[in-house]
DNA sequence: GCCAACGTTGGC
DNA sequence: GCCAACGTTGGC
């Protein structure tokens, strides 16, 4: 299993719409290097911290898991879509998604300060000085100590099993 | 709203 | 294939 970070922003897409959705797609991604993670590198069931960007405060406010693969995004022909890519054609597809599916929301958002805090965490991407990618892989060392730390109901568990995964 | 960082575009 | 110009991201 692998561990991601996907950044929305909340004003257009929060942890709260996914806890309506259930499901959501994740479309618009238009930077490849955040596509290639998600089209070569993401399987069903790898655990996606949700980052809420461009937010008061940014940080990680809940908690997703894939549920779906290498989706066509299908926004990229509609010319009506913001994400509209003319160089894309139905027989040529430019950019693929995933599907997640809402497992948690947290009671407080972990802020970049809260993170900035823990030297088990300096080198996460999501920290480094003018990265900028919407998608992200984290380390395993990273997310087990974010989720003892933060996320795990009693905050003694050093495993999943809470989740149901 | 500012602006640093960084990705993309396109002329050459 | 270089690189200047431009656009976007996202914290602050």
């Amino acid at each position: 299993m692998n561990f991601w970070l996907m950044k929305s922003e909340p004003e257009v897409y929060s942890i709260d719409n996914l806890f309506k959705d259930k499901f959501t797609l994740w479309e618009g991604v238009r930077n490849y290097q955040a596509r290639n993670f998600m089209m070569n590198s993401m399987a069903v069931g790898d655990l996606v911290l949700f980052y809420h960007s461009n937010a008061n405060p940014s940080g990680i406010a809940g908690l997703a898991k894939v549920s779906r693969t290498k989706l066509i995004d299908q926004t990229q022909f509609n010319s009506k879509s913001e994400y509209f890519d003319p160089k894309a054609g139905v027989d040529h597809p430019r950019w693929f998604c995933v599907e997640v599916e809402y497992l948690l929301k947290l009671k407080s958002v972990i802020t970049l300060d809260d993170l900035r805090a823990h030297t088990s965490l300096l080198k996460m991407g999501v920290l480094q000085k003018g990265q900028r990618l919407s998608v992200m892989p984290v380390a395993l060392n990273e997310f087990e100590y974010i989720y003892k730390n933060w996320i795990s109901p009693t905050k003694s568990r050093d495993n999943f099993d809470s989740l149901n995964i």
